[in-house]
Order: structure tokens, then C-alpha cells, then sequence
DNA sequence: ATGCATGAGAC
DNA sequence: TCTCATGCATA
């Protein structure tokens, strides 16, 4: 199987970007993430804006630049669709969302959005040379560069909150349409149906969550079951809406490595079944059915997951700390840069700034 | 344990 | 097009 969780809580690579965890034992608010959008980059920014990040940014990018030119014979493609039409029907194929029953809010229909792209730059060789000299200058030192940078490190009321809550709703209405789950009722959720205030935000203790993802991997271990074993069983207890997770989603629940509302919406399901697997191993007689027999399915085309070498990486997060939220022209540049698919870059930009709203951090003090 | 990705839903 | 919740693949 899978390696067991059973090492230190926390032992994560000091590399990377963010300052992630400043550890647990000090847990501490729930508006910091709406409030605060990145503790320290803001100072270096707001304070000399100027020439020390964006030389350190270009720099960087040259680096990238030198080596290949824009002679390169190709452009890092790796990710195929994986065309499963597998039968796995027990545990392994739902995916049905877990849905977090806090209020019935909206309703709306959904259109089926047939978008499906293959994003190919036609031409990418098209505009090189010169343009790539140019590129650093214009990618940053834009007019409005200052501008769109101030206005985006303002804490003005941020746009989704509102829409991390609907998102939730929608999942479970997607899954099915019936009513909430009676028994674990999410009720320390706070959903403000529209984050007006920046403190008016989400008030379920993070502490408590803190704790109980806590709890939740002790007593996991102690039945002897994997973060896989965990996901999968979910889909026995047979809520409403509620599928099975994959490892990762546990295990980041566990690390506590997801967004606060998605914390608070698995934590009644997880608390299900821990209930329901401890009753269990008490009473032999009531079987817990289910652990997915390994779908020993065919396998298919296996996803493959574009690496970004670490050159790269740093160079976008060199582009990152100074515009988060670059256009799509933006990307564009920088994908070309690099020499990597613009779609790349879009996700990758993405993830950060996901990554950025995570727990863990987050809850600094208490 | 995490990096890169997909997809639904909200603009 | 972005956000968010999730997952496959992988170090």
C-alpha cells in the first residue's frame, strides 16, 4: 500500500514558497487569510516596490532565458485524458462531491458547458527574439503595473467567499437533490452569505479543527486503516452526497492543508465514520462492509503530470510575488518565456494562489 | 505528502 | 476566466 502516515506531523520541504505553518499548537483567527493576503510579501512590495523585485524577477527570468534560446524543439506536453470508462462500481468511481449542508441559499440551473480546449499556441516562434528582451519590461513594468498590484493587495471586500459557500451548496445539489444530512449537521458553520465585513468572516474555530484533524489521524491509525482505506470507506456510511475522497484529500485534511471551508465541510463526514468504524470494531456483529476490492481494471492511458523544472518554478514565483493575478496576455509571455504551454503557467498560477488560501498558516496564533 | 490537473459553478 | 474542491501521479 500506500505509506503510512506515522511520521512527524510536520515535515515538509523549507523550500518552496510560502512560510507555510508557524505549527499548530499556536492556532489563532479566521480572518486572517480574507484580511491579510500575503503577510510578507506585502511589506516588500508596498515598501520598495520598485527595483529590487522586479530586477530580482527579471533576473531570474534571464537565467531562463540564456540557455535555450527559442530554439526548442518542443514545448513540455505531457498531460493526456486519461479515457477510462472504467467499471469500477463499488468504491472507486464516484464522483460524487461531498457536499457541506449549511444553508439552502441559491438555485439556479446549470448549463452544460461543452468547453473543452486544447490550448495550442499556433506559432509560438512567431514573436520571438527581440520581444523576449522586451518581454521582462512589459510584463512589469507596465503602466498600470503599480496600479492593478496596490488595488489587488487592498482588502476590499474580496469577490468569492460568498461563492466558496454556493460552491458547496451546488455540489450537494449536483449530487443529488434531497435533504441534509440529519445526523451531522455542520453546525459550527458559519457561511455569511456574503463576506461584507473582513471580521464578519467564518467563525468556526480553526482551533477546533486544528484539534480534531488531530484527533482524527490518532484514532484513524489506531484502527489500523490508511488515509486510501479511510476515502473510499466514506462511501459506505452512505450520506447524502457524500462519496468517496481520494488519499489525498484525508491526508490533506489531516495536514490540514485544505481551505478552511472545505475543513469544515468533510469535518461532520470524517467524524461520521470515525463513529461508525470505532462502534464497529466494538461490535463484531455489525460488519462495516466495503474497503474497495482493487479495481483490477485495465488501465488505460496513464495521466502523466507535467514537471516544471526548478529554473522555471522560479521564475514564476518571482513573477507571482509581483502579479498574482497576471492577464492572460501575461501568462501568455511568460509561458513563452519559459518555454512552457501557456495553459501550464494559467494552472500554475492557479494552484498558487490556492495554495496561498490554505489552513495551516493561517491559523497563526491563539 | 504534494505537484499539476480537471470541472463545475459563479461572475 | 477565476475560484474551489478534488484527484491522479509522483517524489
Amino acid at each position: 500500500m500506500m505509506g503510512m502516515n506515522a511520521k512527524p506531523p510536520f515535515g515538509m520541504h523549507p523550500a518552496l514558497q510560502e512560510a507555510k505553518y508557524s505549527s499548530l499548537h499556536s492556532s489563532s483567527e479566521a480572518m486572517r487569510r480574507v484580511c491579510l493576503p500575503a503577510p510578507q510579501l506585502q511589506g516588500n512590495i508596498f515598501g520598495s516596490f520598485d527595483e529590487s523585485l522586479l530586477a530580482r524577477a527579471e533576473a531570474l527570468a534571464a537565467v531562463d532565458l540564456v540557455p535555450h534560446g527559442k530554439s526548442h524543439p518542443f514545448k513540455p506536453d505531457a498531460t493526456y485524458h486519461t479515457m477510462s470508462s472504467v467499471p469500477c462500481p463499488a468504491t472507486s468511481s464516484p464522483t460524487v462531491p461531498i457536499s457541506a449542508p449549511a444553508h439552502p441559499h441559491h438555485h439556479h440551473h446549470h448549463l452544460p458547458h461543452p468547453h473543452h480546449h486544447h490550448a495550442h499556441a499556433g506559432a509560438p516562434q512567431g514573436l520571438d527574439g527581440d520581444l523576449l528582451e522586451h518581454l521582462s519590461p512589459a510584463l512589469m513594468g507596465g503602466p498600470e503595473a503599480g496600479a492593478v498590484l496596490a488595488a489587488q493587495l487592498h482588502p476590499h471586500a474580496h469577490p468569492h467567499l460568498g461563492a466558496a459557500m454556493g460552491h458547496l451548496h451546488q455540489a450537494m445539489a449536483v449530487g443529488m437533490g434531497p435533504p441534509p444530512p440529519p445526523a451531522s449537521a455542520p453546525a459550527p458553520i458559519a457561511a455569511p452569505p456574503a463576506g461584507l465585513s473582513c471580521l464578519g468572516d467564518v467563525e468556526s474555530d480553526p482551533r477546533e479543527l486544528e484539534a480534531f484533524a488531530e484527533r482524527f489521524k490518532q484514532r484513524r491509525i489506531k484502527l489500523g486503516v490508511t488515509q486510501a482505506d479511510v476515502g473510499s470507506a466514506l462511501a459506505s456510511l452512505k450520506l447524502p452526497g457524500v462519496g468517496s475522497l481520494s488519499q489525498s484529500t484525508i491526508c490533506r485534511f489531516e495536514s490540514l492543508t485544505l481551505s478552511h471551508n472545505n475543513m469544515i465541510a468533510l469535518k461532520p463526514v470524517l467524524h461520521a465514520w470515525l463513529e461508525e468504524a470505532e462502534a464497529a470494531r466494538r461490535h463484531p456483529g455489525g460488519a462495516k462492509p466495503d474497503l474497495c476490492g482493487a479495481a483490477a481494471a485495465a488501465a488505460e492511458r496513464k495521466r502523466k503530470r507535467t514537471s516544471i523544472a526548478a529554473p522555471e518554478k522560479r521564475s514564476l514565483e518571482a513573477y507571482f510575488a509581483l502579479q498574482p493575478r497576471p492577464s492572460s496576455d501575461k501568462i501568455a509571455a511568460i509561458a513563452e518565456k519559459l518555454d512552457l504551454k501557456k495553459n501550464v503557467v494559467r494552472v500554475w498560477f492557479c494552484n498558487q494562489r490556492q495554495k496561498q488560501k490554505r489552513m495551516k498558516y493561517s491559523a497563526g496564533g491563539h
